[in-house]
This record gives C-alpha cells, structure tokens and sequence, in this order.
DNA sequence: GCCAACGTTGGC
DNA sequence: GCCAACGTTGGC
C-alpha cells in the first residue's frame, strides 16, 4: 500500500468532474512524463491512496482524497490524432503512456500551498519542493497521516 | 504575463 | 555523451 499525490489542472478534469463521473470514476490521462509514468508502471498498486490536487488554478491545493481503482494500462488519448495528447511516436503494440483509474473518496476542503508550507512536519513533501513539476509524487505514509489529520480541521 | 526550474531535443 | 536551445509546468 502506497501513498501518492496526483495533480489535475481543474479547468480539465476537477474533483467535482470527478465525483460526477460514473463510480467517482476517472481514467487519469495526459500523463506525458516519464517518472510519473514509471510510477504508475511500477509502483502504483489498486487500493493506494490519492491525495487529489488542482494545480495551475486560482487556489492550488489539496481538494480531495481519492485510491487507485485499476492496474496501469494505455492511455487511449496518445493514439487519438484529435487530442492535445495525442503522440504520433507511439504504436499500439508499444504504448508509450499509461494511466490508471482513480476513485474519488471523498471531496474535502482545499487545503492549499500556504497552510501546507506553514504545516511543521510537511517541509519534505515533494509537491512543496522549488521546482516541482511532476504531476505524480509519492507520499510519506506519515505526510499521509498529518495531512489526513489536517483536511479534517478548520484552516489555519 | 512573468519567470524559475526542469525535461526533451538534436547538433556535434 | 555533452550541452545549448527550446518547450512545458505551475506558482505568483
């Protein structure tokens, strides 16, 4: 059982797009980033945790928690010509991308970039660190817990 | 819109 | 294999 923290732009796929889709069920596509790829190739496992996280938005944050619902698979976008992520270089015998299913939980308060950095005992979590740009980061189980304990308090 | 940080590409 | 140029991410 393994922690980790899934970014999504909200202006594509929100948590409340989320939890409107069949199950809270979403394919998590657009994954165009070797290491975060590799985690999902080899690291991810059904039944780990998600921390879902709206980046490049007017309050990015932690908004929701959410557990991988299937094995890695192609991602379906990279053959399709007409999509933003569409990767001319990958074959169907060879998917470059993958994605995994991944269930919303349950939608919390944002907990956002500030309370998180102020929060004593998150200095190493990944997504806090100066030039983060992986859009999939494992979690500490203890980063786990104290942010658990943290979405379900009052902000700071 | 700005820009720091990082990843990828491609010439050599 | 090196590394400069370029593209992308994402907070602000």
């Amino acid at each position: 059982m393994n922690y980790w923290l899934m970014k999504s732009e909200p202006d594509e796929v929100s948590v409340d797009d989320a939890l409107a889709a069949p199950d809270a069920t979403v394919p998590w596509t657009g994954v165009r980033n070797y290491q975060a790829r590799n985690f999902m190739r080899d690291r991810m496992q059904v039944g780990d945790g998600v921390l879902f996280y709206h980046s490049s938005c007017a309050e990015p944050g932690i908004v929701g928690i959410a557990r991988v619902v299937s094995a890695c698979r192609a991602d379906p976008t990279q053959f399709d010509t007409k999509s933003p992520y569409f990767d001319a270089a990958s074959t169907k015998d060879a998917p470059r991308w993958l994605l995994v299913d991944v269930q919303v939980v349950k939608k919390t308060r944002t907990l956002g970039l500030p309370e998180l950095r102020a929060t004593p005992g998150l200095e190493d979590l990944l997504v806090l660190r100066k030039g983060n740009r992986l859009s999939i980061t494992p979690v500490e189980p203890r980063h786990w817990r104290l942010i658990l304990a943290l979405l379900d308090q009052q902000p700071t």
